[in-house]
RNA sequence: GGAGAGAUGGCCGAGAGGUCGAAGGCGCUCCCCUGCUAAGGGAGUAAGCGGCUAAAACUGCUUCGAGGGUUCGAAUCCCUCUCUCUCCGCCA
């Protein structure tokens, strides 16, 4: 959500960020402006007859402890409030309008955010490791996965349906070794593990923002009003929900491994094969929650945070910066991280790293106290650090050999106790 | 799932239709007193939105879990919902 003060005073920039978005609106901003200001007038309206009746209340109850007749004031006192009423509900009316309205403006983007009208126009800032080349053909993770054993999606498929898999003995040791390697590093680095509720309520889907339009895209449970988490941003950040933080406790960096599910409706076509588009999947979440003279400063500590686990792990990958028509509805500022595939030899999304500006906190309401002064929204930013799935089938394709085998990266050995995958199980 | 209790300011806790935004305490801030030990005295201390200001001061409205209702008037009465706690049952 917006600072309403955007509509008010920054009208030119509030424009200008839609128009660079791309965003089609379906009203025009100048009638949700006069919208408010009708909203402003009638508001004054009712608080000034509001004054009159209280003014009347307080002295009823002087004439009735003196016991004196107040039926003449009370009369007046009924008129108002039948007034009052009537203005009230067209109140309610038009703040619901207004609200509905509002609620549908993205986030204004940071000044610094390239213009592009799609992902296409994104801008490659940081290429990082050289793709080795191969001599053989490098086989999908999905292949490699079956054939040594430790990947079965068949069976999900009769288990639960498409876009589920199973990962088996090593393949399932592996899952839990990278999941710990990355705790362990961003635990290492200052950030506080959380291990999120992965059911939340519909008023924090609201707080950050997955409600009310990606309503789609979210499992929802059929007895009990509860969602399933598309992302453990959604728990972590609610986790400071209609609160005040002290000053001293900022910036606060969490982070959170869970299992993430989505509905992903309307991409049937679309990684139909292997495990880069699960119905469930599993991903390390760091959160942040800072002063908003810090935000742009942790956008860039997190972004590097991600890379730290790539270049750990000594995969290739690339950083770009999403340009306007490509950002998302509540960021301000985002860089996606891109790791290299060996099999088909592009570069897939592993990490989004966004600031959210104070869009996240005021929909949420997260403040802080500042050592003087009122109390202020937060910042909140996130980033994947990083998308476990598609860091192992980045993996099972990158750190495959010509016999076949999987090599275990350096830095995964001590969490999984071999060095080399063959063919270990069979079922 | 069954039975009961509760939800008030940063925290504890009174309040039971009318000068209640809310006693008292704790905490915090400022001031005073005293050099002798974690003391004493005084003052202040919610938030949101609006008006007026250069900015304050000032001022209006709203807010006592949420929503609705009764009433001239609701923290107080009624209804619905949510959450918390205790006991029983079930259970990883």
């Amino acid at each position: 959500m917006l600072d309403i003060k955007c509509l008010r005073e920054d009208f030119e920039i509030l424009e200008d960020s839609l128009k660079n978005r791309g965003a089609k609106l379906n009203f025009s901003l100048q009638d949700l402006k006069d919208l408010d200001q009708k909203l402003k007038n009638l508001r004054t309206e009712i608080s000034n007859l509001r004054e009159n009746q209280n003014k009347l209340s307080k002295e009823i109850s002087v004439l009735k402890r003196d016991k004196k007749d107040a039926t003449e004031l009370v009369e007046k006192s009924r008129n108002i409030g039948d007034e009052i009423s009537r203005l009230a509900e067209n109140e309610r009316g038009l703040d619901s309008q207004f609200k509905t309205l509002w609620y549908q403006l993205p986030n204004i983007l940071l000044p610094d955010v390239p213009f592009g009208a799609d992902e296409s126009q994104n801008v490659p800032v940081n290429y990082c490791g050289e793709p080795k080349d191969f001599g053989f053909e490098v086989m999908p993770h999905w292949d490699l996965g079956k054939k040594i054993g430790l990947l079965d999606i068949e069976r999900a498929g009769k288990v639960t349906g498409s876009r589920f898999s199973f990962h088996i003995g090593l393949g399932a040791r592996l899952v839990r070794a990278l999941l710990n390697f990355m705790m362990d590093t961003h635990r290492t680095d200052g950030f506080v593990e959380l291990w999120p509720p992965y059911l939340v309520n519909e008023a924090s889907m609201y707080g950050t923002g997955q409600l009310p339009k990606f309503r789609d895209e979210l499992f929802k449970c059929a007895d009990d009003p509860y969602f399933l988490i598309p992302t453990a941003e959604v728990p972590v950040t609610n986790f400071f929900r209609d609160e005040v933080l002290m000053d001293a406790s900022l910036p606060v960096r969490f982070c959170a491994y869970s299992a993430c599910f989505r509905r992903e409706a309307g991409s049937y076509g679309k990684d139909v094969r292997g495990i880069i588009r699960q119905h469930q999947f599993d991903k390390v979440e760091m959160v942040v929650f800072c002063r908003p003279e810090e935000s742009l400063n942790e956008l860039q500590f997190i972004t590097e945070q991600a890379q730290k686990i790539l270049k750990k792990l000594k995969l290739p990958y690339r950083v770009i910066e999403l340009c306007s028509g490509d950002l998302g509805f509540s960021s301000a500022k985002t860089y996606d991280i891109e790791v290299y595939m060996a099999s088909s030899k592009n570069y897939r999304e592993i990490s989004s790293c966004s600031n959210f500006t104070d869009f996240q906190a005021r929909r949420a309401n997260i403040r802080y106290k500042p050592k003087d002064g009122k109390s202020r929204y937060v910042h909140t930013l996130n980033g994947s650090g990083l998308a476990i799935g598609r860091t192992l089938a980045a993996i099972y394709e990158y750190y495959q050999d010509d016999e076949g085998y999987l090599n275990v990266p350096d830095v995964l050995i001590p969490y999984v106790g071999t060095e080399r995958i063959g063919l270990t199980t069979c079922f």
